[in-house]
RNA sequence: GGCACCGUGGCCAAGUGGUAAGGCAGAGGUCUGCAAAAUCUCCAUCACCGGUUCGACUCCGGUCGGUGCCUCCA
C-alpha cells in the first residue's frame, strides 16, 4: 500500500514520495490576523491536520509549518479604524485563532512563523531577485516581480501570461512594467507600519512572506505546500515564481488545495461566504451552536478537495451520526466491563482488516468519507457483538475489546470520536439544554418519579410524566440500563 | 472572454473500465406496558447524445446545466 495524493501541479493523483524517506516537510498558508477566523479557515486547517496526522501515523517524521500573516493592508486598515497598534491587534487574533484550533482539536503545527519576524530575510530575498533581474524597484519605492522573466509562470494555475494580460484591467499611471507584475515590497505611506529596506521604508508584499518563511523553516524544496484552492492564483503561482527564480530548484513537490465552505442562500443554493452579504460564520459562532466534534465530523464527511455546503441540516445529520458512534462505543465499553473474563477474539484477522480498510481509504488522497463508510460496518459489528449471542459472551467481549482498541487507533488519526463517550454525550446534552428552561437535575428527578410509577405499573402516571417532559422539549428513551433522555429536535 | 472544476437515489456523499460504499429521510418487521430509542430488512444504473471496448457511471468527443479563479480571500 502506498499513499497517493492529488497534486494540483500535475492535476492527477500521484504516489507520495518525500524528498527524504520518512521525513516530510509541509507548509500550509495560515491566516491573516485582522479578524476572527471563519469556518472556511476551519475547513482548511482541519483538512491539513488530518494530512499531518496521517503522515505521522504512516511513520513519517513530519515538520508542519503554518504561518501567520501579521502585516498587510487589511491589518493596517483595521488597526487605523480601531485605533489599536497593529501588533496588539494581530496578537489578539493570533490568540483567538489558537483558541479556535484548540477547540476544534486541531493539532498545533511544529512551527508558526509570523512574517514580521522575517522582514530582513525577505529584504535579502527581494534584493537577490533584483540582482538576478527577476524584480525591479519602481520610482515610488515599490518593488515588483518581473513576471515575464519567469518561464514557468502559470504552471500551477494553468493560466497563460498572455491570457492574464488580456484580462487585466489597464491601470492608469501604473509604475509597473507589466500589469501582470506583482508587488514584493510596498512603500509605506505616512503613518503606516514600516521597515527599512534599500528601496526606502515599507513592508513586504503578501506572496514573498510564504516563499521566505517556507525556505527558512523547511528548505528550498519542500514536500507539501497546501492551502485553500482560492490561493492557487495568484498567491501560490507567485510563490513558485519567486522561489524558483531565486533558488533555481522546484519549490514544492506536491500542492494540495482544499475546497470551499459555502453557505446556503435564500433558496438553499450554495453561495460563497462574504462579509458584505452577511452570510459569514466565524468559528466561534459555529462552535456556540454545535459541538466542535460535530463541526469537524461534518467537514470530514466530504472529501477535502470538494466544496461543502455549510447548512444546518447537514450539521444536525452529522451530530446525530456522531451520537450514534459514541453511544455504540459507550455500550460496547460497558459490555466489556460487565464481562468478568475475556475469552478468545473471534476472527482476529477481521480486527486487523479494520485498520487495513482505513488505510486503503486514507491512502487514496486522504479519503475520510470513505473511511467513515467503512467504519460504519465496524459500529454495526459492535452492536452485533453486544446484542447477538452467536458466540460465547467471553469471546464476544474479547472481540469487542479488540475492536474498541482498533477504533481508538483510527480515531486518533482522524481526530474524531476520540473523546470519552460519556463526556461527549453529556456535553451534547448540556449544549442542547441551554435553550430550555429545565435543568438536567430536574429531568433526573422526573425520571426517578416515573420509574417508581412504572415499577407500580401505574402507566397513566408514567405517561403523564413523560408527556410533561416532552412538552418541555425532553424526549425519554427507556433502555435496558434505565431511562435516558435527549432534547427533542 | 481566458483558465480550471463539477453534474451519482427525496437529500448528503464515496466509487472512476467488470455491472453502484456509507449516512439522513421514507416503508415494513423485531423489541417495548404504550411510545421513543435500539435493531433487522427494503429502497438508484450514475444530466443527455454519440464514440472506443467483450464490457463504461468510470476513457474520448459533443450538448445541456452548475460552480470557482482571473481583484483581497482558507
Amino acid at each position: 500500500m502506498a499513499l497517493r495524493v492529488y497534486n494540483s501541479l500535475t492535476r492527477q493523483k500521484e504516489e507520495f514520495t518525500p524528498i527524504n524517506p520518512k521525513k516530510v516537510g509541509m507548509y500550509v498558508c495560515g491566516v491573516t490576523v485582522y479578524d476572527l477566523s471563519h469556518i472556511g479557515h476551519a475547513r482548511c486547517y482541519i483538512a491539513f491536520d488530518i494530512v499531518y496526522r496521517y503522515l505521522k501515523y504512516l511513520g513519517n517524521d513530519v515538520t508542519y509549518v503554518r504561518n501567520f500573516t501579521d502585516i498587510d493592508d487589511k491589518i493596517i486598515r483595521r488597526s487605523q479604524e480601531t485605533e489599536r497598534p497593529h501588533g496588539e491587534l494581530t496578537e489578539t487574533f493570533i490568540q483567538a485563532f489558537h483558541e479556535d484550533m484548540e477547540a476544534l482539536g486541531v493539532l498545533p503545527p511544529d512551527e508558526e512563523p509570523r512574517c514580521t519576524a522575517y522582514i530582513p530575510q525577505m529584504v535579502t530575498f527581494i534584493q537577490e531577485l533584483i540582482d538576478e533581474g527577476f524584480a525591479y524597484a519602481a520610482e515610488n519605492g515599490d518593488v515588483y516581480y518581473r513576471v515575464n522573466r519567469f518561464e514557468g509562470y502559470g504552471k500551477l494555475s494553468g493560466k497563460r501570461l498572455e491570457d492574464l494580460l488580456d484580462g487585466a484591467r489597464v491601470e492608469v499611471n501604473s509604475v509597473k512594467e507589466s500589469p501582470a507584475d506583482f508587488v514584493l515590497w510596498k512603500a509605506a505611506k505616512p503613518g503606516e507600519p514600516e521597515w527599512d529596506s534599500p528601496w526606502g521604508k515599507g513592508r513586504p508584499g503578501w506572496h514573498i512572506e510564504c516563499s521566505v518563511m517556507s525556505s527558512h523553516n523547511l528548505g528550498e524544496t519542500i514536500d507539501i505546500h497546501a492551502g485553500g484552492k482560492d490561493l492557487i492564483f495568484p498567491h501560490h503561482e507567485n510563490e513558485i515564481a519567486q522561489s524558483e527564480a531565486h533558488n533555481h530548484k522546484p519549490f514544492a513537490n506536491y500542492w494540495l488545495h482544499n475546497g470551499f465552505v459555502n453557505v446556503p442562500d435564500e433558496h438553499g443554493e450554495a453561495t460563497k461566504m462574504s462579509k458584505s452579504l452577511g452570510n459569514f460564520f466565524t468559528i466561534r459562532d459555529v462552535l456556540a451552536a454545535f459541538h466542535p466534534q460535530t463541526v469537524k465530523f461534518f467537514m470530514m464527511s466530504t472529501h477535502y478537495r470538494n466544496d461543502v455546503l455549510f447548512a444546518e441540516k447537514g450539521l444536525e445529520e452529522a451530530e446525530k451520526r456522531l451520537i450514534y458512534f459514541y453511544e455504540t462505543m459507550k455500550k460496547a465499553r460497558a459490555f466489556v466491563e460487565e464481562t468478568k473474563e475475556l475469552g478468545q477474539v473471534i476472527q482476529p484477522e477481521s480486527i486487523e482488516s479494520v485498520e487495513t480498510a482505513f488505510r486503503q481509504a486514507m491512502d487514496d488522497d486522504f479519503n475520510t468519507q470513505r473511511a467513515f463508510g467503512q467504519l460504519s460496518a465496524v459500529f454495526k459489528k459492535l452492536n452485533d457483538l453486544i446484542n447477538k449471542p452467536k458466540a460465547s459472551e467471553a469471546n464476544r467481549a474479547a472481540t469487542t475489546q479488540a475492536l474498541l482498541e482498533k477504533l481508538a487507533t483510527v480515531a486518533n488519526v482522524l481526530g474524531v470520536f476520540d473523546l470519552d463517550p460519556e463526556r461527549f454525550l453529556r456535553d451534547i446534552q448540556l449544549r442542547q439544554l441551554r435553550d430550555l428552561t429545565i435543568t438536567a437535575d430536574e429531568i433526573d428527578e422526573q425520571i426517578i418519579l416515573r420509574k417508581q410509577a412504572r415499577d407500580n405499573k401505574d402507566w397513566a402516571k408514567s405517561d403523564e410524566i413523560r408527556d410533561a417532559l416532552l412538552a418541555q422539549g425532553i424526549l425519554l428513551k427507556d433502555g435496558p440500563e434505565g431511562t435516558t433522555w435527549t432534547v427533542k429536535a
